[in-house]
This record gives structure tokens, sequence and C-alpha cells, in this order.
DNA sequence: AATGAATGAGAGTTCATTCAT
DNA sequence: CATGAATGAACTCTCATTCAT
């Protein structure tokens, strides 16, 4: 509260902006306006306009480096996927806003450290959820387990429903998705594993 | 391919650089250059960058629309949807770049009309797909059902995999999620019809 | 009307336009788009911008050229400088758009030929209605009788009368200006000046 | 004197060279040259080219203002008019070049809000010289009146006196036109004419 | 801890003009 | 008589960044 408070304020409203207006077009000006300050002020804070978005990064990854960890620790398998999915939707919840920067402005981040640190991390979580020796369908479908509790709030604004209730239908589907995947590669051989998906 | 030359060159270069690079991040003297004319003479054949994006996005969108048409004129319900499912894979593959642009730039085109429209024909191509009075969860399927089959060569980009089998799966994966939202909407009253989807 | 039909055309529009938003601020494409043709096709029949002006001042200056000489014929005086103010009322009415240009544009055109011969012709009537030994104040006098009915139709375009009572008024008081310089001219012992413009 | 050293000779650079060259004609490219900056630092300065514009015309108008906030406060009649515009001389004199760029650039200018401001405050004060009642040559005596002590130097340049002379000369002219414009008021019934206006 | 002043690079855009066809 | 294509120069403006104070 007392050191660095003006610090934080710059990453919060950086956040707010960047989120609402794309991090290429928002502008350090229009950050240090909205705090009253100039933008010199920020650049005391901060060497450079990247480096905010890295702070509001590193503030925001650990819980999934601490999910990725806690998945190493366990034994690999259906059960434990399954709740590091549950987990991911508890608490990465509060972070999406940060990792929609990431998802809107794939061009205009293409080029910065800290995009690949990001897809970095992604990649390792992923590579925890697929078997690589499984099916694409598979593969797939943990994939999209993944970016539905990942990405729901965004991919459903359209329709427009409580976020709470938007959570948990996409965790219900993602573990769907994910039974469906460790079925499919439980029934070896069999490429689609239809009949499971056969509503009964 | 006798006339129009330079136009079409303009905006075969656009999409590889906007895609490449992000569609604020490419500038047009990048672009000109890249065809070794004059910023000047691509503004002869199009008024403002936003056009080169928008004959762009005009020559591409087409077969969605042609699409949207022909579901409005069969009956809705389950067969329509996978047909539909089935001709988008096979219609809209070699037009996804293009909409990875939006996807990815999304901050950069907040602003663009073009992205309103383009917004608007996936949500009313969406909109055939959706049951307004289905269960959240069964609503997300119908979403990521698309969406797979739509963004499966980005999303699986970091896997790498040959592009044909790698829809093949997207499609297969689609199509089951649909099929699972149907037979939530078929269990009707039952909200989560969750054991369902449990393999057995 | 078989010749220089198109020719004719753009000298038209371009006084249209170049009245209407100035001559700078009026591009070739404009006039162009407004006729229906191309740029190249204006460039076929005036070298340059600045010669379709050229071209529509020395449509319209002769009536002034006219005056000037017709002045010079006379012996110089007081009726002489009277009738021709009545002369230029009458004669250079329809001509007054054009000089409007110039008036409205003089920081535009400062560089071009055509000012500077605009300027001279004005100088050279002007030149005729002043008598170098006068006192400054009927100097100023004489330059405003002639500004008036040359100016009256822009000056009061805030004020909105019918154009035809305005450019009789504009002559009255034109005349009352230029009888008041001649009335000082005598009173200093000028030898011109006749009992005719003593007011009453 | 102290602070704000640049911005004020932004200012005077760029009067000057709005005065020389036209408000269009100059570039930002050369105020800046002229002062040894380069662009940016005037765009530090100055929002915008026209900002420069509207402070150099804020900075020069208030006198105006203030005269016609004087008049306002007297009993209006022809020895508040005459005292006006003795005042308009005096205090409006080294204010002209500022208005030779409205006068010489309405071409270029119409689209700026600061040129439609200028026409306002002028407007207001011809207003309080001009009766509406009054017939159209007194108008017409009262516009020129106002415009001659406003304009004269302008006017005046191709003949190219001394200045003071000059002004003193335009504030005799002036006056005598509205003399004679409340004299025609007088004649025609007007209770604020007074005898002294008759000529002799 | 923060400011005011300035910079260099580059963006998109517009214009008058040219020339082969 | 006219077009389509292209150019070079200029323009206003914005940005991330630096630095003395």
């Amino acid at each position: 509260m007392t050191a660095g408070t003006t610090r934080d304020r710059i990453t919060q409203t950086a956040l707010k902006l960047f989120t609402a207006k794309g991090y290429d077009k928002t502008s350090l000006r229009e950050i240090a306006e909205h705090l009253g300050v100039t933008k010199a002020a920020v650049y005391y804070h901060f060497k450079t306009k990247e480096d905010i978005l890295t702070a509001l990064f590193a503030e925001r990854i650990r819980p999934v480096e601490a999910l990725i960890a806690w998945m190493q620790g366990q034994a690999p398998g259906p059960s434990t996927r399954q709740e590091a999915l549950r987990r991911y939707a508890a608490e990465v919840a509060h972070v999406t806003p940060l990792f929609g920067i990431f998802q809107d402005n794939g061009g205009a981040l293409r080029n910065l450290a800290i995009a690949a640190t990001y897809r970095d991390v992604m990649k390792g979580l992923m590579d925890l959820f697929l078997d690589p020796e499984a099916d694409l369908a598979s593969q797939l479908r943990c994939v999209l387990a993944l970016l539905v509790v990942h990405g729901a709030p965004q991919a459903l604004a359209g329709i427009g429903n409580s976020t709470k209730e938007e959570r948990a239908a996409a965790l219900a589907v993602a573990l769907e998705l994910l039974v469906s995947a460790d079925s499919a590669r439980f029934l070896l051989g069999d490429a689609h594993a239809s009949e499971a998906q056969l509503p009964l």
C-alpha cells in the first residue's frame, strides 16, 4: 500500500485498457492520462510498454504454473486430468481477462517475448493432457476441453448468460470431452469410439 | 488473370502479410514494397487500408453465406445441422486463413466495419445451430462444434499434423458434439443428461 | 458546341468547385468525378490545374479590360469615373464569383502567375480612379468605391438581401464615396473637381 | 518570458508563416524547421495544426470582445458607434495581421471551427453597428466603416504609405461613413440621428 | 517519485502529374 | 479523346522512448 501504489495502479489500468482496446491500440499516453500522471511517470516504473504486460502476466500466470506442478506430482491418468480441469476452471476464472489479451492480440503480440512465454506455459499444460500416441480426434478433444473452460466466457459472450452458470456448463462440457478422449484411448485400435457418445 | 493483375497481387500479398504479422502491424509500405510498387499505386486500387481487408473478406465470405441460405431452405433438425457442419468443413477450409485474421486481431479490428460484418455473418450461422431454449451446455456444444471445424488448423498448429487428417478429426469431433447436444435436447426436461455421456 | 464541349464543362465545374470549396481544396479528382470523366481526361484539355484557373480567368477578365480601355479613351475626371463605376457595376456583376476565388484564396494563390495578372489588371483599373497627389483619405475613398461595387455581394452575405437591391445600394454608396473623394480634392484646389460632387 | 518559450516561439513563427504563405500552404515541417525543432516537438505543444491557429486567435480576439462588451454597456446611438470605431482603430490595429489570415484564407479555413468563431465575433460586433430597419445603403455604409478601419492596411498595401497615416485616414473615412449612415437614418425619421452628421 | 520537453521513426492518406495504350 | 496505372513528394498526426531537472 505504501510502496508500489502507483506501480499497481498502472498495471491495473493497463489490464483494463489492454482488455478493452487491445494492447497495440492502447498507448502509454492513454494509460498515463487515465491515472492522472505523465507518461514519464509510467516510465519511471516500467522500462518499457512490454514490461507492463510482462508484469501483468507474471502476477497472474502463477496459478497455471502451480497447476502444472501439481499434475506433475500426480500419477498421470483420467482422474488426474479431470481433477486438473476442475482446478483450472476454479483458479483460472479470474485470470481469464488477461488471457483474452493474448487471444485477441495474436497479431499485435507475436513478437513480444512474453507471448512466447505464455505459449510455452500453455503448451506445457496441454502436454500433460495430451497423449501423443492417441489418435488425432482424442487429442483434439483434450485441446477443446482445456479451451472450453479457458475461453467459454468470451465464446459465449454473444449469448449472454450469467458468468457463473456459464462456467459450470463449460466445465461440464469440458469433462465430457475429456472422458470421451479417454474412452477412445481405452478402446485401443477403435478409431472413433462412436458408441460411447450415443445417447441412451 | 489478364485484367486486374496488380489489384489481385495486392490482395494476395495483403492476405499473406495480414496473416503473418497481423493487420495493424502490416503497413502499406510493406505491402507495396513486397510488390515492387509505390504506396500510391496501392492507393490507386484501394481507397483505404481497410478496403483491402474488406475486399479480401468479400471474396471469401460467400461460401458461408451460401451455407446459411442452404440451411434456411432446409427443415431445421439434427440431420440438417450435421450436413451443414460437413459442408462447412468442406467449403470453408481454404478460407480459414482469412478468418484467422479476425481471430488474431480482435484488438486491432474492433473498430473496423468489416469486423462487425464478419461477426454478424458468423452469428447468423451460429443461430441456425443454436436452440435458444436448450440448456447452456448444449448451446456450448454447438458453439464448440462450429468452432472446432472452423479453428482446428490454428488450434492444432502447435501439434503440427497433416492438414487433411486434422480436418477429418475436427469434423468427427464436431459431429460428436452436435449429436451430444441434440441428445440432450431430446431428453427434454432433463437439465444435464449427464449420465448419457458417461462411457460405459 | 461540337468542339470543346468537355473543355467547357471542365471550366464550368471548376468555377463552381473553386468558388464553393476554394482552389486548393478542390482536387482534380473531384473535378473529374463531378464530370464523370477521368483525371487524365482533364489533363488532355489542360496541361495544369493552374491552367484551368487561367482559362477561367481569361474568359472573364475581358469586360474589366474593356472598361480600362474605355476610361483611357475618355477625358479623366469625376464624371468619367462615375460612369466607369456604373459600368463596372453593370458588367462585372456576373463575373464576381470568379473574383471571389482570388479574394478568398489569397493564401493559396499567392504563387500562381494568374494571381499576379489579376492584381495587375485590378491595379490598372484602380490607378485610373486614383489621383496619386490626392490626400490619403481620398485615395481610400476611391479604393472603397471600387471595392464596394466589387465586393458587396460577399460583404452583405450575412445580411441577406436580394442581390439586385444590394447592387443598387452598393452603387449608390460607391458613387457617394467617389463624390466625396472628388469634393475633397476640389476643396484642396484640384482642377478636376466639379460642382456636381457637392452633396445636396 | 521564462516559461513557455518554445510554445510562444511556435505561435509567433506560425503567425509569421500563416500570414506570409497562407494557413494551408504552411506545413508543420516548415514551422518546426524555422524553429530548429522537430515536428513532434510542435505536436507536444499543440495537439493539432488547427490548435495553433486557435491559440493565435484566442490571444488576439480579446480586445474585440472587450469592445463588444463596452458597446453593450453604452446607450446605443451615433456617438457610441463613433467612439467604438475610434477604439477599434486604436486597439485592433496590431491584431490585424491575424485577421488577414482569415480574410486571405477563406477557402482554406472554411471548415475550421475557429473560423466560425471568428465570423461569430465579427458578426456580433457588426450587429451593434447595424440598424436592421435602416435602408440597405446605410447598412452598407456601416459595414464599410468597420471594414475600412479593419482592412485598410491590406487594402492599401499596393499604395504603400506609412501605416500610421493610413490608419488615421482610414478612421477619418470610416467616421464619415458612419455619420453618413446616421444622417440617412435621420432623414428617414430615425430618432437617434443628430444634426452633427449633416454635411457642411 | 515524477515532470516537461523533445526526438526519430513511421503510419495512412492525398495530390498533381505522366505516359503507354 | 480519353483511360488505367503508376509515381514522387508532401502532408497531418501518433507512438514509444529518453533525459535533464
